[in-house]
DNA sequence: GTGAAAGCGCTAACAC
DNA sequence: GTGTTAGCGCTTTCAC
């Protein structure tokens, strides 16, 4: 594409007067020392001045490698994404790797098809934020050898390298808050079961819930259909259409979370007045939000540092007896701000008010002095 | 990387009992023609069969195109970007193209790197949000013959496809309605001039405050060195600390207008109770900040898949003779949100608090039912 | 320490 | 309509 008829590893030989495995050998720091201190310098010093840049192309046709990892994210959109992605290139960079990134908008067709095209294009690896619990596709390229590492989900019984924030940590300190501010029902918006997070959040509330002493209802948890606000807002509402009685819900994502400041707001319920909430993920912006949601932090760009290290040591490992791996947890710790207070004293259960008549107006003029 | 030694077209060919070169003919479909529908048929089959995926490296080598555009942007972080993208891919994909993303995280140096990387690996053009006014390496990239587009932001006097958001009819609207509330002093956190962008809607906030009768006095007027939350900050707090007394705030984006909220309220002062601030691009999250703020609405979407579009014209062109490009300007609308309302009629000028009356509810009432 | 030669997987002239 | 040949730009044995 470049119009300046590209300068070819060829051309610097000729002009070094060597022969073009030489000026190969001298141009790569590994095989240098192959070549005479002089011929080396001469060589580099052509190159430079004849503004020499290696092909990539044809050098990954012969080394069958790219210097590229592919990187398999959900949904670009989601704020939580980007930092991970800063995290994983500065890993990836100083070791002169580059990032591919490719969004699946979580449509499982398009994340094979957006894989196959990494894969054809002879990425060296790929770090996944894509997993579903039961991942043929995933399992399939482990067993081909594919350098791989998980990030956030992981797949059941996939023994592969995988680093993801501390689940049950961050939900139980979420519901270790809720019930010291004194609520007693507190529902889940779970994410979904077929991934690894959705059921270790829903796991980890379970058990929280149970260690608290706090309400057990079965009625209290409802499990959203994507990681999205829409989906969210859907499964609170289902919640409280089901008549579910709840100070407080715990929200297995940030976006998840909004989406209940979605349906809460529809039902005239205030939050933190009427019903408290709390995400997971800490995505930026969250602190300019009204209310602003209290959440559990991840460490985002370090989550993404230390896949992109794990997918080194993947490489490296003969592809056919890659290291047994441990997923590596990363510790959490909840952040409160103004989406969480304790329960009504006035009644145990929010509920739409105004007996009848729509609420809505009313509630609003009571926002003028926000809970903050 | 995959380790069922992948199968060539070869092994396609051999299985076929053909030579390479017609399956190669049999299997682009460009060159389908060429070969006996018969001979096509059975290339076909077997290629199936056998799961041959074509190996782009090698297609690329040969061909010096990849079927793949660069993706330039400053900052993914932004979330204004995502949409963008979105709307790139959205064009590229049913094209069989791919997008190559590379954050350039604002820094020049970064962006030389990793523009010569995507070069380097042959894409066959580049979509660039990054541009300077002054922008010595694209217009070489330009004058080297790579198809290039630009969005958002254009290079002086480059005569190169763009697309971006009509700026001065933004700034405008902005204007308008502050103007309609019946603000008089209104400032402006300005984007770095050194971008088209940043210069034209501060030309643009020039033209309409004069056009509106409003205070033209440059004390009003701050640029900020990014387009960051942290810079919007700091060149609001610059105006304040001179004593600029406005009783409202263009800022040239969201992100600078997020920084305005932070200054505002380091200063004590309310938005939009002493002190209303528009942003611009709307871009996502917007409605739940608190307050939401009014911006000016971009298609964001739209203005990615147009310049894509522009980008496969680009490429379609003979290189030493690109066909002259007018940049192509998107229409933009208001949505008015909360962080706009008219100014305090009690005094002129907002100043820190604290003086006395408190005022706020009163204005915030009206508010109950906003206008998005 | 350097050169010669082969070849990564594919496509595009050019024959026949 | 199909086969032959050459070669994209590089790396890497293997000689010397």
């Amino acid at each position: 594409m470049l119009r300046p008829r590209q300068v070819r590893l060829r051309d610097v030989a000729d002009a070094a007067g060597v022969h073009p495995a030489t000026a190969s050998r001298a141009l790569n720091p590994a095989t240098r020392a192959q070549v005479s201190a002089d011929t080396a310098r001469r060589v580099l010093r052509v190159a430079e001045d004849l503004g020499y840049r290696p092909n990539p192309i044809a050098r990954s046709l012969k080394t069958a490698r790219s210097h590229t990892v592919g990187l398999v994210l959900p949904d670009l959109t989601n704020p939580y994404f980007p930092p991970v992605v800063r995290g994983i290139e500065s890993a990836l960079e100083p070791a002169g790797y580059h990032a591919w990134i490719v969004d699946t908008h979580n449509d499982p067709v398009r994340e094979r098809a957006q894989i196959d095209s990494l894969c054809a294009r002879r990425v060296d690896g790929l770090i996944v934020a894509t997993a579903r619990r039961d991942h043929p596709h995933l399992r399939a390229l482990h067993a081909d050898g594919v350098p791989l590492v998980l990030v956030n989900r992981r797949v059941d019984g996939l023994d592969v390298p995988s680093v993801a924030p501390d689940d049950a940590s961050g939900i139980a300190q979420a519901v270790g808050h809720l019930a010291a501010l004194g609520h007693l029902r507190v529902a889940l918006v779970g994410g979904p079961a077929t991934t690894s997070t959705g059921a270790a959040r829903t796991r980890a509330f379970g058990h929280a819930v149970r260690d608290l002493g706090l309400a057990a209802d079965p009625a209290l948890r409802a499990e959203a259909s994507q990681w999205t606000e829409a989906a969210g807002a859907a499964a609170l509402r289902r919640l409280l259409d089901a008549g579910a009685a709840c100070t407080a819900v715990v929200a297995a994502s940030d976006l998840l979370a909004l989406g209940c400041y979605d349906a809460l707001a529809e039902r005239g319920l205030r939050c933190p007045g009427d019903v408290s909430v709390v995400g997971f993920n800490d995505m930026p912006f969250l602190s300019r939000l009204r209310p602003a949601l209290t959440t559990v932090r991840v460490a985002q760009a370090a989550i993404g540092a230390a896949a992109a290290r794990l997918l080194f040591d993947a490489m490296a490992d003969p592809p056919d007896a890659p290291r047994p791996a441990r997923p590596s947890l990363f510790p959490v710790s909840l952040v409160v701000r103004e989406s969480t207070a304790p329960p009504r004293r006035d009644r145990g259960l929010p509920r739409p008010r105004a007996g009848g008549a729509a609420p809505g107006t009313a509630f609003r003029t009571s926002w003028a002095a926000p809970s903050d």
